[in-house]
DNA sequence: TTTACATATGAGCATATATTCATATGTTAG
DNA sequence: CTAACATATGAATATATGCTCATATGTAAA
């Protein structure tokens, strides 16, 4: 009896299930491109709206607003509206974290 | 003077310069598939050759290999020969840690 | 109202990526 | 040597992804 017909593969090695797994691919896939580090190592120093983002990130204001929704569904910013401008601001600390910890291991890995 | 020449877009906003958002992003981007994380989790428990992997994760011996050379050469994770077999483990504990920083997000964020 | 502005969104395209398959390289056993 | 095994790698394919363009929605000013 190798293995039984449990969650697990191996007895001896448990690995992150399919459904955990995908989960935390899908939030490093979040960070898994320039323009939305960029975006999002701006909005670390405040919030901002999305023009100002488009400017200072050096893309369009769709490619931003594109960015950002999948960025709102995965609750990493939030929006603020305010008259015709919507403002971003992460949503918590913990992507800071999360931002911080892989830039680390970037600069002195 | 609202900008000078300088690799700053804005003055009163510093993004992250496009080479190391880049790298950053690279980074984030191993960990941005299920597979990958899945590999990662196994490593995590301590060194194991890629036919196991293959095992414990549930796809071919091929897409392991093609999945580690790609974390090789992001130095994620190491390579020790042992007769036929390669040995795999992740290249330092920063690994772990970026990892259980997103984990942590998942789960109870 | 009309007009301009700020953002959002769907379609289309071009590129990237994960997997499979076939094959190559290297190792051990007979 | 040959044969079986373990891993690596290139090609091909299918899917995913980022951007642009056009357009839609919503807000504010004239």
């Amino acid at each position: 009896m190798d293995h039984a017909g449990s969650g697990k593969a191996h007895a001896d090695v448990d690995v992150l299930d399919e459904e955990t797994a995908a989960r935390l691919a899908e939030l490093f896939s979040a960070l898994s491109d320039s323009s939305r580090v960029r975006i999002l190592s701006a909005l670390a120093q405040g919030e901002m709206h999305v023009g100002a983002l488009a400017h200072v990130v050096g893309i369009s204001e769709s490619a931003v607003s594109h960015h950002l929704r999948g960025l709102r569904q995965m609750r990493l910013v939030r929006a603020r509206k305010e008259g015709r401008f919507v403002f971003y601001s992460l949503d918590d600390d913990h992507i800071a974290d999360l931002f911080r910890c892989g830039l680390d291991h970037v600069r002195h890995g």
